[in-house]
RNA sequence: GCGAGGGUAGCCAAGCUAGGUUAAGGCGGCAGACUCAAGAUCUGCUGGUGUAGGCCAUCGCCGGUUCAAAUCCGGCCCCUCGCACCA
């Protein structure tokens, strides 16, 4: 009732954010001799912020207002991932004159004048940059030193990359090896992912290897694609689709006989590989061929299920295991018998038995791609070679796999043939195939020395949680050499080693937090881009060289000062592409105590059922909306005390509606407290305590970053204590303005603007934002105790009223019976000899030879 | 397949690393106070059972260790996420 007659969230943040940003009191300044570097994955510039990408935002500030208020000079630098895909995405839409994006835009307010210039990536990047930092980042009361904002496509931030990579190519980290990428024969290469910018279907598609064995048909070789080269033992017989057109190509030295899509494929993934003539399936069928290895004859049939757009169109048959080709072999009426070649539990002939089971009764059953999964599975993962397979007899079938793969290879016995798991196709209309890039150049993760100095490094860092402090060393063993550039229209930086390639967007945002340092002065002019040469970097970063005047040493003095970054939080999405790279370029280029210290990862915000929110996609709910609706505290609490940040949270409108109603008790409850004119009572002891303890409670969980465990003592347990104060008649005015000052502050860095509005309420100067976060005072625990006892003892009393349903006039309340008496004292003298714990005390207490419940009930 | 995380009451969600007072807190629900009424707010209750604070049940399932297990150990079931030129 109060408050709403006071003032609306909405106009408290307004002016509390005017008076902090006028006052600058976001920025980093040199002041106390001990920093503190925060700043989160910057985010990828795609569209408008959602209430998942705050959760990270608002954990970074609240950590950051922390720190500051524990003397701390804190640098909270941000900035945005230009690079990359998104942008253009978006731009491209815009072009194409995309109805959802069109409406999107113009339901998040982006004017018409706006929209006809977002078709130009660069300008989805400036005005998304600006949104960001106006309607988002400010109107959280974000204090991000806003002097420092970059973009990864500006000129500066171009220098700062050429410099990386030139340093990665000292250090001999940038290597060259072959490469199998999507590419449309139209439009060049293209993406394949669930953004699906490029394609217009297929963007979960995954790139399998599929070995083709080659079977021997007089001069010819007929490669039969296959997934599970072990079984070569079991074939019988070859498929080909009899109505489909195949073609005869040179491939090096052999003539091979493929599918025609499968010869134009080839001719993208072989070097060498050449057109002769065009033939037809049924010229096939009929015909004899031999199994490599085991050298064995066998025939060319006919059958419908054989796709020719898939790898090579030929496919060899092991009707023992293969549901396809058991089915296939019944339909051609020949007289050929499964071959057995793998012993599992619970049968005999699997292909047969599970056709049957699921009722399969010929070559288009629906179910026929289930059946082979469900053999795949459980072949693959608890199947043996059995006595057909030769050398390979006893072995396990995911052990054999890759030895008798790589064997066939070595023996010039198979290929390797790329291929999407399902159909791409690209936004012209044309399939995506895969073609191979022979000299492509990576960076090299897989190397031993920088991937072991990495996870030595990690074991010196403070990650949360602690689980991926112990996943992180993995990651790094399994991370290899990262593809670097590409060629296509996106934004980024031209790699410096070969024209018209563009630096892929992971590997330019690995240093980044580093160019914050500079981007200040970049950014009030003092530092031209011409002057960010090599030399100049290396100057910066390395301490290599002299400075050139007065602004490099200032910006070295800088770095030196605020490097290496404190904690780099970002969300879960970065656990095994960002943060590793983060970590690696570092170690492989900068001075080791510039290395990160620390990682946080939140986890996310999902919608109902735990779908995650896009960015493109929206759904959820808007920022602007929300924080008119629920205030920003009212989120920024939500943020932090809803759930671990640790685990995914679903967006529940509901709920952030309590947090505003919490706050609003809180600022309640805060004006009962200022407006009590009392004197001193005997409880002031116990609330002094009590509040001392929650204070340290908080603390200590702020070591960690509990932001949970910190606000669930500010928000809920001080209140709370706060109540029974006020119930026991505490109403000590010079007591209460200090705990009421202390707890305006211990809120400060999660709801800053009602808590500058109490600040200011109290009559103090100045901001709350800028004082000394409170400590503890000693916590007196014998009142804490005696108090709790006085509790409980009421709260039984009410329960046996209730239980005896009586009102009574006296209460008698008697203690405890004598041997409970015996056991306290037992446990006093173990505390003497500092021996008390429950396992001596029982051991003790068994001597005295007491039946507890019997005693109980005796007394 | 490889790697990771998780299953706690009607719902959300702590607790688990270091076993022990009683499984926090919130929401929802019920009752009462205030109010013409509703809403908001405040107070109490909210697994079962019991006319003396007891007893019984319960932290995905089964077993083990222990005086004592949500917590430690083993096995099983189920769910979610990441896997690279997308960020």
């Amino acid at each position: 009732m109060f408050f709403s007659s006071l003032m609306e969230f909405g106009e408290i943040e307004h002016k509390w954010q005017k008076r902090w940003f006028e006052a600058g009191i976001y920025e980093a300044k040199k002041e106390n001799g001990k920093k503190f570097f925060i700043h989160f994955a910057y985010p990828g510039i795609s569209g408008y912020l959602h209430v998942g990408h705050m959760r990270g935002f608002t954990y970074a500030d609240v950590i950051a207002r922390y720190k500051r208020m524990l003397g701390y000079d804190v640098i909270f630098p941000a900035g945005f991932h230009a690079t990359g895909l998104p942008a253009v995405s978006l731009a491209k839409k815009v072009e194409r004159g995309d109805k959802n994006v069109l409406s999107y835009l113009r339901n998040n307010g982006c004017p018409e004048e706006i929209i006809k210039k977002l078709a130009d990536p660069k300008e989805v990047v400036k005005y998304f940059s600006k949104i960001y930092v106006e309607e988002y980042w400010k109107k959280f009361g974000l204090l991000i030193d806003y002097t420092r904002l970059m973009d990864t496509i500006s000129p500066g931030y171009k220098k700062f990359i050429e410099w990386q990579f030139h340093k990665l190519n000292e250090k001999k980290l940038l290597i060259q090896k072959p490469h199998f990428a999507p590419y449309c024969p139209n439009c060049g290469p293209v993406a394949v992912d669930k953004s699906e910018t490029d394609i217009s279907q297929g963007g979960d598609a995954e790139i399998l290897e599929f070995v083709l064995l080659k079977f021997k048909m007089n001069e010819y070789i007929l490669p039969a694609a296959t997934l599970r080269p072990e079984t070569i033992f079991g074939v019988t017989n070859m498929w080909v689709n009899g109505d489909g057109e195949y073609a005869i190509i040179k491939v090096g030295e052999e003539k091979w006989i493929v599918s025609q899509k499968a010869a134009f494929k080839l001719q993208h993934q072989f070097e060498d590989v050449e057109f002769i003539k065009k033939i037809s399936g049924s010229s096939l069928v009929g015909k004899n061929c031999i199994a490599p290895l085991i050298n064995k004859e066998v025939s060319i049939l006919a059958a419908k299920f054989v796709d020719t757009d898939v790898a090579t169109g030929i496919v060899m048959s092991v009707p023992a295991h293969a549901p396809y080709d058991y089915i296939a072999i019944k339909d051609s009426k020949t007289n050929i018998e499964p071959i057995v070649i793998i012993k599992i539990k619970g049968y005999k002939i699997p292909a047969k038995e599970i056709v049957e089971k699921m009722g399969i009764k010929n070559q288009m059953h629906n179910k026929l791609e289930e059946a082979t999964q469900i053999i795949y599975k459980e072949e693959f993962h608890s199947g043996i070679m059995n006595e057909n397979c030769g050398k390979y007899s006893g072995m396990k079938i995911n052990e054999a796999k890759d030895i008798i793969k790589n064997e066939f290879i070595e023996k010039g016995f198979a290929d390797i043939m790329r291929e999407f798991s399902k159909k791409v196709i690209c936004r012209c209309g044309a399939e995506v195939i895969i073609k191979k890039i022979p000299d492509q150049w990576f960076i090299k993760y897989s190397d031993d020395e920088l991937t072991k100095k990495s996870k030595e490094h990690v074991r010196d860092m403070n990650i949360y949680p602690s689980e991926y402090k112990e996943e992180l060393p993995k990651v790094l063993d399994w991370f290899g050499d990262r593809a670097c550039i590409r060629k296509g229209s996106w934004l980024g930086t031209e790699f410096p080693f070969k024209k018209g390639w563009t630096i892929e967007p992971i590997s330019d945002s690995t240093l980044y937090p580093a160019y914050y340092i500079i981007s200040k002065y970049v950014n009030d002019g003092s530092i031209g881009i011409e002057e960010m040469n090599d030399e100049f970097f290396d100057y910066i970063f390395l301490g290599n060289g002299k400075p050139r005047n007065e602004t490099w040493e200032k910006i070295r003095k800088d770095f030196e000062y605020w490097y290496p970054v404190d904690i780099n939080l970002g969300g879960k999405e970065h656990k095994t592409v960002h943060f590793p790279v983060f970590i690696m370029n570092h170690v492989a280029i900068m001075e080791k105590k510039y290395w990160p210290k620390g990682i946080f990862v939140n986890w996310w915000v999902t919608q109902q059922k735990g779908e995650k929110i896009s960015k493109s996609k929206g759904g959820a709910e808007p920022i602007p909306g929300a924080t008119k609706k629920y205030g920003v505290d009212a989120m920024r609490l939500y943020y932090a005390h809803a759930s671990s940040p640790f685990v995914d949270v679903e967006w529940n409108d509901d709920l952030v509606e309590q947090y505003k109603k919490r706050l609003i008790k809180i600022y309640d409850l805060f004006e009962t407290l200022i407006n009590l004119d009392g004197g001193e009572s005997s409880i002031d002891s116990w609330i002094l305590a009590a509040f001392n303890k929650e204070i340290e409670d908080v603390r200590n969980a702020m070591k960690y970053y509990g932001l949970r465990k910190a606000s669930n003592s500010i928000y809920f347990n001080i209140p709370s204590i706060l109540q029974w104060y006020l119930k026991r008649g505490g109403e000590n005015k010079k007591l209460l303005e200090s705990i009421v000052k202390k707890w305006i502050k211990a809120m400060t860095p999660f709801t800053p603007h009602i808590a500058e509005e109490m600040w200011e309420k109290i009559g103090s100067k100045g901001f709350v934002s800028l004082q000394k976060y409170p400590e503890a005072e000693e916590i007196n625990y014998e009142v804490l105790i005696g108090e709790e006892l006085l509790k409980k003892t009421i709260e039984d009393i009410e329960e046996i009223k209730k239980v005896a349903k009586i009102e009574p006039k006296n209460i008698y309340i008697y203690v405890a019976p004598k041997w409970k008496w015996d056991i306290i004292d037992i446990a006093a003298k173990l505390k003497k000899e500092k021996q008390l714990n429950m396992k001596n005390l029982m051991m003790e207490v068994k001597k005295l030879n007491i039946d507890m419940k019997v005693c109980n009930a005796s007394y």
